[in-house]
RNA sequence: GCCCCCAUCGUCUAGUGGCCUAGGACGCCGCCCUUUCAAGGCGGUAACGCCGGUUCGAAUCCGGUUGGGGGUACCA
């Protein structure tokens, strides 16, 4: 279509979050624009609303397109630009608009506006566009939109979309305090910038023809226009930040890898084909083009999104996985004393868990007993695994057979004595295993046990096994456990005891 | 209300007139493996909204209909 090299761009406000449509949108610009050894996306940030202008915002974008792969440092990448700062170009703009004959002012308020629609269905009705107005004070600029014909959207991914000019009000462009409407802002940025492929939500088509019309009275070509399905929630509707998860910054926090989101965020209205899905973002930038994203809106499955971080957690070499928990180790957010914290520990540890966690935040959960003082408290688990019948011969048998001082503090040694005892008494290992688990990690769920107990040691693993053992008994006896680290418990565990 | 967009399994999609008794992935269900939970292996469930055309032939083209969605600001 063009010769030229291109130029796209990423236009968001700082509004504090970075929307996860945004992000799509980013990558679908960045694939385009790293396709041509010339081409670019130009970030503008659109901060024309000063009430929703903040320093640290922008730079949130920045961090958030960089952790995306969206590099600034990137030669494809260009600015950030400031709408703020074209300002002037844009009353410049304004006013040729109105010398040209292009636009006029128009005093009407906007219940004047309300009353004066002569057809109900379109917004203004033009009272003011053969007033000669000049500017002045209370007076706006509107553009005047050209009578007969309609003006025709070509879109990369919808085809041919026809306005009529009849369904066009002649909209403001300028405010009476002169200041510029995105709809101008926009358009004069793009020119400005140079930019011919302008990919953007859906929520934009509406506003496109408008657009067209102004770069065509500007004297400009306008950009090649694709509108990307917008992405809803389970109830279809377009993802909004009051209501829906969409801070990117929300699934970074919560241990999404960026690859695996990129990955997602890719396939949201674009396939690669060839039944492929997980596919780094080297292997997809030359692939993806705009006319082969859908034109059908998205749901944003978390689900699936979950399903491929666990696969590109489960992908990393070990050393990685290490390192990217870190965060969550971190002893600002963990829930341990951070004296408790043991490196070493952790490493043994970190192969078995990299399989059972589907974010990276999970991590804690898996570890904790490692660190806690105590291991967490958990009612449902005690009440699941501690059955009065079975759990206090369990534990005391387990105790007795682990306190052998001869006895080698491995998984397979270790797994032979509870293996033993539960047979004793009458316990497959899946049964014998479970009042173990939770004396020691608080939970019936967690990481292989026996290299659990390993990573623990004879010593803490022990004191774990005799606190449980007491309280079983108290709570045995009818008597409410004492201790520090009792924690009262109503409900499931009294109906647990009388089963 | 008006303008505009959209329509394949629950979800994301492949499919561009015959290769489709519609493929993959997530989810879900079952089985295997198994110390819990994952992971892994095997198998299964499940879709072309509806009605008309066009055509020898339609998921694919056209019209209508229904149902979703987006936009309707001196917001961006």
């Amino acid at each position: 279509m063009t010769e030229n090299p291109i130029r796209v761009r990423f236009a968001p406000s700082p509004t504090g979050m970075f929307h996860v449509g945004g992000a799509r949108s980013a990558l679908y610009n960045w694939a385009l624009a790293r396709q041509q050894d010339e081409g670019r996306f130009v970030l503008r940030i659109e901060d024309t609303d000063a009430a929703r202008n903040k320093p640290e915002w922008t730079e949130g974008i920045v961090q958030a397109l960089a952790w995306l792969g969206i590099s600034d440092s990137d030669p494809h990448f260009e600015g950030p630009y400031f709408q703020s700062s074209y300002a002037g170009k844009h009353r410049e703009t304004a006013e040729r608009l109105y010398k040209e004959g292009r636009a006029y002012y128009c005093d009407c308020t906007r219940e004047q506006v309300q009353e004066r629609r002569d057809n109900p269905n379109l917004g203004y009705d033009g009272f003011c566009r053969d007033r000669g107005l000049e500017p002045g004070p209370g007076r706006a600029l509107r553009f005047r939109v050209p009578e007969g014909g309609p003006t025709v959207v070509e879109d990369a991914i919808r085809g041919r979309v026809e306005f009529e000019h009849t369904s066009i009000e002649d909209f403001v462009v300028a405010r009476a305090d002169g200041s510029p409407l995105f709809v101008l802002a926009n358009v004069v940025d793009d020119a400005e910038m140079g930019i011919n492929q302008v990919i953007r939500g859906e929520e934009h088509l509406s506003n496109t023809p408008k657009q067209q019309l102004l770069w065509e009275a500007l004297g400009h070509t306008p950009p090649a226009w694709a509108h990307l399905p917008v992405i809803v929630n389970e109830k279809r509707q377009k993802l909004s930040k009051r209501r829906d998860k969409v801070a990117l910054e929300t699934y970074q926090d919560e241990g999404f890898l960026p690859e695996a989101m990129v990955n997602y965020l890719m396939l949201l209205g674009w396939s690669p084909g060839e039944d492929r899905e997980i596919m780094p973002w080297s292997q997809m930038e030359p692939l993806f083009a705009v006319s082969d994203v859908n034109s059908a809106s998205a749901f944003f499955d978390e689900k699936k999104l979950r399903a491929f971080n666990g696969e590109y957690i489960r992908a990393l070499a070990i050393e990685d996985f290490v390192e990217r928990c870190r965060p969550w180790l971190d002893p600002e957010v963990a829930p341990w004393p951070e004296e408790n914290y043991d490196e070493d520990a952790f490493r043994a540890i970190a192969p078995l868990a990299q399989s059972r966690v589907a974010v990276l935040g999970e991590i804690v959960a898996n570890v904790d007993f490692l660190f806690l003082d105590q291991p967490v408290e958990d009612a449902k688990s005690w009440s699941k695994a501690m059955k009065p019948e079975t759990a206090a011969p369990m534990l005391a048998a387990a105790r007795d057979r682990l306190a052998d001082p001869g006895l080698s503090w491995e998984p397979e040694a270790l797994r032979a004595e509870l293996e033993a005892a539960g047979t004793e008494l009458g316990l497959k290992l899946g049964k014998a295993q479970a009042p173990v688990r939770v004396a020691v990690t608080g939970r019936t769920v967690g990481l292989p046990l026996f290299e659990s107990l390993q990573v623990l040691g004879r010593e803490r693993t022990l004191l774990r096994i005799d606190a449980a053992l007491e309280r079983v008994r108290a709570e045995e006896a009818g008597v409410a456990p004492a201790g520090a680290d009792a924690v009262p418990d109503s409900g499931p565990e009294g109906s647990a005891a009388t089963e």
